[in-house]
DNA sequence: TCATGTGCCGGAACAGTTGCAGATTTTCCC
DNA sequence: GGGAAAATCTGCAACTGTTCCGGCACATGA
């Protein structure tokens, strides 16, 4: 439909320029640079090789593309996205913006010259105002894990504020009045919806927010490690703590079993589970999920319809977390001896149960694989 | 240099009939399509789009792209593959062979219509007759953690042979006289070598193999669960046991654990690591460790090396693995008693330094992501 | 024998890119 | 200020690969 040779005659110039632009070459007028720019995309422009389309989507990495310390989150993602793209055949390319971009050119720009469609943005801490203009430029694009408020920007991401009530409920009905929050110390929006539900189920239960039980760190293993230092340094040592990302979580119980403080007896933990994590520990974990693979499906087949149905308004899409009661939360050392042995005993069953479907479907997948 | 018109006119063709068999389109006899290939092979053709060549390379996977069972080994070796390619600014794509090619089609018409130069190969299982397949049709390709007897392929790859051996003398060192081995029950390469310094050990210490002790199972977590399970069963139960990947050590771990058979007390432990695991359980895993991440670097490398040097010649390239000695071995629970204290309280001395000095680096690493 | 169909291929027109040359403007020096 | 040199900017033409359409040759059937 639209050619590089007819937007050159659209605005009066020689098809090289265009090219010239699209490429991000030096030696073309700021003006007439930006012309090129804004009628490609007002006409929706995208290259062809011979003549043919290509279907290229990247998946584009602000900074480093991997980071292993997400642990398997990155994985499932991209195996989602995989699955998503498979419907229509799209292929997938690795992009660092950090690395490909150069300062000079726009967004739209860099993803031309990589042969791209569209792409879904992987966003990590404060790249907000990157993908806000991203958003701006027009360019086919959705963003995975994260929330914005700028309703230009597409994204996919999971709800954690429900699952992160029903974790905390559990807690408080098990009997803990002292939980401690181990969470993210950069305000991204899932974190933030954790914190709020974490604040709302203290307030419901007439209980307030302690400043002393809140563990603002980097989303890593030796984080967890230093909230049980932290805890088992305390002189009022909460009795639960919920840990709003998977490594905090395993750095937790870990620390914990080297100190010789046994969960759930001694502290209770709700972790956060974006794979299959919370079955390789022992005891299993009870924990907050959320199906990285998934979101990576979710956000490949929203970006596909976006590029064969045109549809121009951005996606906005939630998809559920659930909480999952596993091992490691059990009632507070002193109210076991106290009131409350009935109730326990039905959660204990109600725990025992559902861990063993679990397992079954856990062994059963992983054999499959 | 060579270009589509180019070998066409070098065959008496029309180009039209070239671009048809490199996009395996119908319509195109059988003879001349394979005289076109053979044209294309010769002369080291690649697709270039306008005038300019597309520095692009896949990595292909055989059936799903990404398995989030192999733990954290893909995303290391993705992570690596991108250092690697940043050099020269190439960029990666994905490819699922099983999905995308056409039965019809060769692997190099496959690669081409990608707008591949080159391609990296992850290959799971028996796929080697593929590989084979890929190597002799001489598209540029490089076979990452997989060894080959084929001198045409190239492949980059952990040795693990010595320091299987060397955990093995661990062992036997620290008195173990019954190890048993717990193993990938396909036989790729990796597992062949650790198999192989297992049985080479036991010979060497004059102890021989004994097919009871030896565990064959898919590499998964449930697979070492079932590994304790057999050895709890057992009459006269081995010591110690080598777990030769990650998932299954794990697994290993996570079933003593919940059975109260105390790692190392009752069971030494020597397992397998592709990044930081090892250190992300309690107690610190004493492993073989191998460097996913430069081993996706060096394949990167060596790939581009053939791509721009024009190298003709296989690369076979095998990259060194550690023993770090952890916390998961110990004397066995009857030697303890018995004469050899002073030799345990050394081993003791060393195991405990190295592990703290491992604390610190991996803590530091940790915290610059 | 003639009509129709099928397999196979080439020409032309399309896609995007780049080298070279020309045109215009700016800079600089006397 | 005038003129020369340099820098900037743009277009033409030639190059990539791809697809559409038409034509040739051969096979098949009535």
């Amino acid at each position: 439909m639209s050619s590089v040779r007819a937007i050159a005659k659209s605005l009066d110039l020689s098809a090289a320029t265009v090219s010239r632009v699209l490429n991000n070459r030096p030696d073309v007028d700021e003006d007439t640079r930006r012309r090129v720019l804004d009628m490609v995309n007002r006409v929706g422009y995208f290259p062809k090789v011979g003549a043919r389309q290509t279907d290229v989507v990247g998946l584009a990495y602000p900074d480093e593309p991997v980071q292993t310390e997400y642990g398997s989150f990155e994985p499932a993602l991209q195996s989602g996205i995989m699955r998503g793209l498979d419907e229509r055949q799209y292929d997938l390319k690795f992009v660092s913006i950090h690395r490909d971009k150069d300062p000079e050119e726009t967004y739209t720009q860099l993803f031309m010259r990589k042969g791209l469609r569209g792409v879904i943005l992987r966003c990590f801490r404060n790249d907000h105002a990157m993908i806000q203009k991203i958003a701006r430029e027009q360019f086919p694009m959705i963003v995975v894990a994260e929330h914005f408020d700028d309703p230009s920007v597409s994204f996919v991401r999971s709800d954690s504020y429900d699952s992160s009530r029903r974790a905390m409920e559990h807690l408080l009905l098990l009997g803990h009045r002292q939980i401690a929050l181990a969470i993210h110390n950069v305000a991204d929006s899932d974190h933030a919806d954790r914190r709020r539900a974490y604040a709302d189920s203290l307030h419901v239960a007439g209980l307030s927010v302690q400043p002393g039980l809140i563990f603002e760190n980097p989303a890593s293993f030796s984080a967890g490690e230093r909230v049980v230092d932290g805890i088992v340094a305390m002189r009022e040592r909460p009795t639960a703590v919920y840990a709003t990302n998977p490594m905090t979580a395993l750095g937790i119980m870990r620390r914990a079993q080297q100190l010789g403080l046994l969960i759930p007896r001694d502290l209770s933990l709700v972790g956060m589970d974006d794979s299959d994590v919370r079955s390789h520990v022992w005891p299993r974990m009870s924990a907050v999920c959320q199906d990285a693979s998934s979101l990576g499906y979710e956000a490949a087949s929203s970006l596909m319809q976006v590029l064969t149905d045109g549809r121009r308004h951005a996606v906005r899409k939630l998809l559920p977390t659930t909480f999952e009661v596993n091992g490691t939360t059990a009632p507070p050392a002193s109210s076991a001896m106290g009131g409350a042995t009935s109730g326990d005993g039905s959660v204990e069953m109600a725990r025992k149960t559902r861990a063993d479907a679990k397992a079954k479907r856990g062994r059963k997948s992983i054999e499959k694989a």
